[in-house]
RNA sequence: GCCGGCGUGGCGGAAUUGGCAGACGCACCAGACUCAAAAUCUGGCGGUAGCAAUAUCGUAUGGGUUCAAGUCCCAUCGCCGGCACCA
């Protein structure tokens, strides 16, 4: 009696007896492989079928490995501060912990619905106290170092989420969480000095099995560059202003200066006629947002009254202000070569400012400039005793040059900026410092730690750049830890960033109450093998959790220096026509139902066949009744096995071996939509060969053995079903045999002229002449003309060119 | 503006990296089973011409290299992503 495939009672089975005897185990001698998921946050909306790909890739990658007999690190956590956790409490009007609690257990629900191997036992969650004891126990480490300071400045401020952020929080001049215009807003807050790791973030990327594109966009972000400092005197007075330029080979066509509005000697720079002016324009540009500054495509500007003098050549130039000019990059001011620089040669025709050229294109000096000619090629004019050098040649030895003659330095430039720290949110880890009017800032000794949250009624924030915290007087008043004094703690939250920086060092760990992770425990399982998430930290988290480890090695907690060796970036799922699910669009696919109807094996493998794994794709239901068929076609393909005698035919013996190699070789390279293809297509083939003689228990049973990271249940119900007493992840995984997979005889194309003129069957090992006779043969008096040339590639085709 | 990536049937997507384009699946069409439908099974499914064998065109567009190009080179167009006054 055949009996259908029913995914509902066989899936139950399963997840139970995994549950009584898990086949992911630590004997202490297996090799590790450490897999890890990007954590979520605990949204409230639960999980989309998007959320669920990048779980069942890295479920199949982590199975893959155990049937490897490797010891598996498979973990799962919560990153539960932060903003969008505690935007929704407001929402709802209940308090974050409580929701965060609500979410985190929907959503650990639905991920067990995966049928995931992780290891629940390893859990952490960023808002556990014991978790973020040492998120703060890090934060006291690196202000006891000075990367830690205090600073106060003009930041980012998000006037609806109410808080400051960080540069890599801004997108586009907007905030990345809610898309609201960012302004600016004098703030005292803590940074890390994450502009000091610069240098190394930049240089062992090369170390890195990451994909090119995360590669580039961090280095593009720390953005470094080479060039000079150089010093130019202020006419008529004892000070100098420093300016930065990657272009010292210009030098001599420095026509004017300009200085950011912010910079320090801008005001003073003015004279009784500009001062009005000069403070008008200071004044303005303190108003504008960062948006309006971005898109302020006319260049504005004023004079000060003030000239520099060229170092070089004793030229006396003006010295402008303008908001092009960035304060807080190189040193806030430049000199301005209109001639080889976009940007100066529109202002300085703006501003009706002469134009020096100094590098001569081509070798002449370009009549009636219209753009400025900015690449550093050609011959050095008007430029003193550099007249005549090559203009490249100059470019690099420039700064030395002007370095060796005392007039400044050669120095190198990041674009990355120091990390704003501070958020003026209730919801996150407190910073534990105290302030104490004698001894200044002090932190919170290591034995206090956790400095607990103050649990609240009210935590709403106050967006005056206030945290909330800092209504909590019984809180905020304390004594100093070193002095005894009275004092005040700091009020300011931590980045949702802080706990995500480090949490993949805690999972091995995860009840260590004395140290964040034993050495020997990181040495053993760390760092990460194989890390899976979206592209989209690509710059925030990857970024800050390479620095974070960059620290704790360097203090000495762990023993490498990056934590992600392998990354994976897998694509989003979207709904129809590219539109990102969310709850407003009204187009979310939620997994709870597709297990219910196909089961979780078919949902596994749809979330895999719907297109590359790196690549965006389109979500579309009605394609899950293609993958069900398949298991229902293999399903019965089983079934209907009754004979343990067959034994293979050679085709059968190929088909095998085919088999293996195929999805070996596709599962290695990450094409795991081509696996699932060519699951289905060996499958095809089977019940083709199999229709007379039916199929031998070693095929089918290899055929289990494959599915079995894919679609775990059936596989294992299978590999039961065709008599096998243990589980299918203890059968190791299966070797292919290349002479079993070849044919003995082939089939190859025929080309006359390279057109397709149809196909010859010939032995595998044919020689050239036997191939080329058969298809002359084949041809007939399809091939007319002299034949000029005859090509045979051997198991490809056959191309006669006649004329 | 600069830097990446991509462009293949009605749709999602394959193509051993230069060697039979469209695997696999969805949708669709026809047939079988059925009183009927669903499910299932069998077959078909890029365009044009033809009853057909077959011919011919065809991987965004135009050129090139090659016996042979979706794949390599040059130019153009379009889409997506990143950065964006970083001197």
């Amino acid at each position: 009696m055949a009996t259908p495939y029913n995914h509902k009672s066989i899936e139950k089975k399963w997840k139970k007896i995994w549950e009584e005897k898990p086949i992911n185990v630590n004997d202490g001698k297996k090799e590790k492989y450490y897999c890890l998921d990007m954590f979520p946050y605990p949204s409230g909306n639960g999980l989309h079928v998007g959320h669920w790909r990048g779980y069942v890739i890295s479920d199949v990658w982590s199975r893959y490995q155990i049937m490897q007999d490797k010891y598996v690190i498979h973990p799962m956590g919560w990153d539960a501060f932060g903003l969008p956790a505690e935007n929704y409490a407001i929402k709802m009007g209940v308090h974050p912990a409580k929701s965060t609690q609500e979410n985190v257990d929907n959503i650990r629900r639905q991920i067990k619905q995966i049928a995931a191997v992780y290891d629940w036992d390893m859990e952490v969650n960023t808002t556990d106290p014991a978790f973020y004891k040492w998120t703060q126990w890090i934060f006291v480490q690196m202000f006891k170092k000075g990367l830690a300071y205090e600073k106060e400045m003009p930041i980012n401020w998000c006037p609806s989420c109410k808080t400051g952020l960080a540069n890599e929080e801004v997108v586009n001049g907007k905030c990345e969480r809610c898309g609201a215009d960012v302004t600016k807003k004098n703030l005292k807050q803590w940074m890390l000095k994450i502009t000091e790791y610069a240098d190394r973030l930049l240089s062992d990327l090369d170390k890195l099995d990451w994909p090119q594109k995360v590669k580039k966009m961090q280095t593009d972000w720390i953005g470094k560059s080479y060039g000079a400092e150089v010093d130019f005197s202020i006419d008529g007075r004892d000070e100098k202003i420093t300016v930065y330029t990657t272009r010292p080979d210009t030098l001599y066509g420095a026509t004017f200066m300009v200085l950011a509005p912010e910079h320090e000697l801008a005001k003073g720079l003015a004279n009784d006629e500009t001062r009005s002016a000069v403070e008008d324009y200071i004044y303005q540009t303190s108003l504008k947002s960062s948006v309006d500054r971005l898109q302020d495509k006319e260049k504005t500007g004023v004079f000060t009254g003030s000239y520099a003098i060229n170092p070089l050549n004793g030229a006396k130039i003006p010295i402008w202000l303008s908001d092009y000019v960035l304060a807080d990059y190189g040193t806030g001011a430049i000199m301005c070569v209109p001639a080889h620089d976009d940007r100066d040669f529109e202002f300085a025709k703006k501003f009706d400012i002469p134009i020096i050229q100094v590098i001569a294109k081509d070798g002449v000096e370009i009549p009636d400039m219209q753009e400025a000619y900015t690449d550093a090629v050609g011959t050095m004019i008007n430029s003193g005793d550099w007249n005549g050098m090559e203009s490249a040649v100059l470019k690099k030895e420039a700064p030395h040059m002007i370095e060796k003659a005392g007039l400044g330095k050669a120095t190198v430039n990041y674009k990355l900026r120091d990390w704003v720290f501070s958020r003026q949110r209730y919801w996150g880890e407190p910073i534990p410092i105290v302030h104490c009017p004698d001894c200044g800032c002090v932190p919170v000794p290591e034995e206090e730690l956790p400095l607990l949250l103050p649990d609240v009624e009210s935590y709403e924030p106050t967006g005056t750049g206030e945290s909330p915290l800092a209504a909590i007087d019984e809180w905020v008043n304390c004594t100093c830890p070193k002095c005894g004094k009275a004092a005040k703690r700091e009020t300011n939250t931590m980045p949702q960033w802080a706990g995500s920086s480090w949490y993949f060092l805690r999972y091995v760990d995860n009840k260590n109450d004395n140290e964040l992770v034993s050495k020997e425990k990181a040495h053993k399982y760390l760092p990460v093998d194989m890390y899976i998430g979206g592209v989209e930290h690509a710059v925030l988290h990857l970024l800050y959790a390479r620095f974070y480890t960059k620290f704790l090695y360097d203090i000495g907690v762990v023993d490498f220096e990056e934590p992600f060796t392998k990354l994976f970036n897998q694509g989003m799922i979207t709904g129809k026509n590219g539109i990102k699910m969310s709850k407003s669009k009204g187009n979310v696919v939620s997994p709870d139902e597709l297990v219910e109807d196909y089961g979780c094996d078919s949902l596994r493998l749809y979330e895999l066949f719907v297109g590359p794994p790196e690549l965006d794709s389109e979500w579309d239901d009605r394609g899950i009744d293609g993958v069900y068929r398949f298991l229902s076609k293999l399903w019965k393909l089983c079934e209907s096995h009754k004979d343990d005698n067959i034994e293979p035919t050679k085709e059968l013996l190929r088909e095998r071996h085919l088999l293996i190699h195929d999805i070996t070789t596709r599962l290695e390279s990450f094409s795991l939509n081509t696996v699932i293809s060519g699951f289905m297509e060996h499958c095809n083939n089977l019940s083709a060969l199999g229709k007379d003689g039916g199929i031998d228990k070693e095929t089918l049973t290899t055929f289990a053995v494959l599915l079995a990271p894919f679609a775990p249940h059936i596989a294992e119900e299978l590999y039961e079903m065709l008599g096998h007493d243990t589980s299918v992840f203890a059968a190791g995984w299966p070797k292919y045999d290349k002479a079993l997979m070849e044919a003995d005889e082939i089939e190859i194309g025929v080309q006359v002229n390279g057109k397709m003129r149809g196909t010859i069957s010939i032995p595998k090992d044919c020689d050239k002449d036997s191939a080329i006779a058969k298809a002359k043969e084949m041809l007939g008096d399809k091939l007319s003309g002299n034949v000029v040339k005859e090509i045979y590639v051997p198991g490809r085709i056959v191309n006669i060119v006649a004329r």
